[in-house]
DNA sequence: CGGCATCCCACTGGATACTG
DNA sequence: CAGTATCCAGTGGGATGCCG
């Protein structure tokens, strides 16, 4: 199968308002598509998804769920209890997302190994560049 | 339909070695899934990969190619002519991230009209942060 | 509990100039 | 043509502390 790709290169294309480069600079958020995953099983409060991340910062998980929620792509609700609770879940559009996700994944686990095989194959071949004594 | 994802938060979980992890990182390198979209047609050259991304720099060109080599992703072959020629393609491991990548593509372009709706939906009702004038 | 504001450092990546 | 080397700015994002 060959997936045709029209993108830019192909006549008419603006770097700025480019859809692909736009979701490609979210998935590289570091952040958002973990959280977007973290979310499917269901709905979670605020410490829940900071649980989940062990190693999210404060300031990035405030800052990536109202990205995400901006784009539509969660929903966040507020029940007044006290001390107060967040709820964020997947919006229809966000767990549309999943789908597209799900397939890179698992592409991921699937060739990792080779992945790791050839990187090691390449640093023992080539680049002898390390190893120089000053 | 539920994609299960068993990533981390499922007990057995180690920030670094994590392949969803891995790959995230790559996705957000901002050129490199630029470049095996670009490669997707078939072979090119260093120039002419240059002139299909506009704006990359020669720096971060060579980078990344050499990143997604090292990775097994594609393939660099010298040609000794003068001046000296280089192609460069996907392997069939790089070839094979293009199905995933090509979803995400698609649902990126599909849902782009309601990301920019929800998104200025947004905008106009809750942050009036803006306008504040000093 | 669920944030927001501030400070600050590290790294990404652009511009430029030089080589085989 | 196909890179490499160096320099440097912008910014992503972590740490910390405060507030409703």
């Amino acid at each position: 199968m060959k997936a045709s790709f029209v993108l830019w290169s192909r006549g008419d294309f603006d770097v700025e308002r480019c859809p692909v480069r736009e979701i490609l600079s979210h998935l590289g958020d570091k952040w958002t598509t973990l959280i977007v995953i973290a979310l499917a099983e269901g709905p979670h409060r605020f410490n829940e998804l900071r649980r989940a991340l062990p190693d999210i910062s404060n300031r990035m998980l405030t800052q990536t769920l109202r990205d995400l929620q901006r784009d539509g792509l969660l929903s966040r609700q507020v029940f007044p209890t006290k001390p107060p609770s967040v709820e964020y879940w997947l919006t229809p559009l966000g767990r549309s997302r999943l789908d597209p996700l799900a397939a890179l994944v698992t592409w991921a686990q699937n060739t990792h190994a080779d992945v790791k095989t050839a990187r090691s194959k390449f640093d023992r071949s080539g680049s002898v560049i390390a190893n120089v004594d000053s």
